[in-house]
DNA sequence: TATAAAAGTTAGATTAATCTAACAATTTTA
DNA sequence: TAAAATTGTTAGATTAATCTAACTTTTATA
């Protein structure tokens, strides 16, 4: 069984080398910085991983998954974000919360427990930052989010989540009323200064593209962040 | 903040010396033995919680809890029985499978988290063993389980769990057709061979003092495990 | 009460994960 | 392309939790 340490490794591997364009290998150092840990130890344990068959690796090199540690690493990040959305959801912890409360869940050992938790949910797609949750074969099926930035006009979106979680833009949100999962329409988009207008309930709001790009949104016909409806 | 293992320590001299009849201290070998250690790390370990202040302890002497050790092994175990009920009640797992589950679960460090489990969970008072669940004191308000022998006649109880878990008491439960939740009266109780003869639904049985004794109950009027009703 | 048995301690070793400081390889750039 | 900067490795140390083997203290018993 892979220890916390590992576990943590892989994770950091998949979110550098998986989930970022243009990059399947991380170089030691950096890799060093994303986990706060010393380069000199990252090296140890990157061998560790390597004997183990989750990393490709040569000295002097960089490191990359292989299949077996990418879907370890996916599970570890399924974990935490089914924890993130069951403690956002059903225990009403604000988004700015789960984060740290699912650092110390996702260590959960039992596949069996996640999955029925995963029943238990719902099946969620997104977890409450509005990232895709990977299913149990480690893949996430529906990679990329849409933020209300990119959406086509006239057409009816459901908000599931933000990006920016600083105090300032969350107060914005609420002063315009808009709600996490509020239907959203845009009616119109400016091409002089891109400012759109955005319809929810029974409200008008004028926004920035900088409000836009930061509301994740779904399509209220198909569910899906990316959709051809 | 304690470690996994100076959790499992505290956990396991709760249930040695408060949890035991007739016991506030107890020997390094009898511990190492319940932890599955051997003596020489128990008597190191030992140290070091008396260091912090967990302990009361001296060479060659028997160990003890301090109140501040108390309060943090009760957490662990308050912890640990909201997390079986969490499983079995949400999740559906039975209770021969929440003991270990819960094992992870129990180092979990947030204690808004355990806060908000247990309101979710309806702040039950029992896990699915029929244990109490401490309170957030640390406190066990009702420290006694009540078996059905112990029970009065002619007085309505709710099962709530079973003590014995194998496969031949379960299924000799479920062929009389006694199931969790059910209210059970004791309509006569036989002196000669102490059989009891028990009503629930509009079910009658005759049955043993083996398996009164292995029935979990709470009185129906005021839902305690002890109660003068 | 002397001795054997049980209980407990000490010393030294091991493993995992980390560090610092010194050194080595690679890459960039002047 | 040679020097400087960056990147990565090695060696040796540290901490937590564990072990074994030898030793000591306490307790039980003959």
């Amino acid at each position: 069984m892979l220890s916390f340490t590992e576990e943590n490794y892989l994770k950091a591997l998949v979110q550098l080398t998986v989930f970022s364009e243009h990059k399947s290998e991380i170089g030691v150092n950096k890799l060093a910085e994303s986990l706060s840990v010393k380069p000199a130890t990252v090296t140890d344990m990157v061998r560790k991983l390597k004997d183990k068959g989750f990393v490709n690796y040569e000295k002097y090199g960089k490191v990359s998954l292989t299949a077996e540690g990418k879907f370890a690493g996916m599970m570890v990040i399924r974990r935490h974000r089914l924890c993130e959305t069951f403690v956002h959801s059903k225990l009403d912890f604000s988004w700015d919360e789960v984060h740290e409360l699912a650092e110390d869940l996702e260590h959960i050992h039992s596949i069996k427990l996640i999955n029925r938790l995963e029943e238990f949910l719902g099946f969620p797609d997104f977890d409450p930052h509005g990232d895709a949750i990977p299913n149990r074969e480690g893949e996430i099926l529906i990679p990329f989010r849409r933020t209300l930035a990119e959406c086509e006009l006239n057409k009816s979106f459901k908000v599931i989540a933000v990006k920016d979680n600083s105090a300032d833009f969350l107060r914005y949100v609420d002063r315009i009323g808009l709600k996490m999962g509020d239907e959203v329409t845009i009616s119109h988009l400016e091409p002089f200064d891109q400012l759109m207008t955005i319809e929810f309930g029974n409200k008008t709001a004028v926004v920035s593209p900088q409000l836009t790009e930061n509301v994740f949104v779904i399509c209220t016909a198909c569910k899906k962040a990316r959709c051809t409806c």
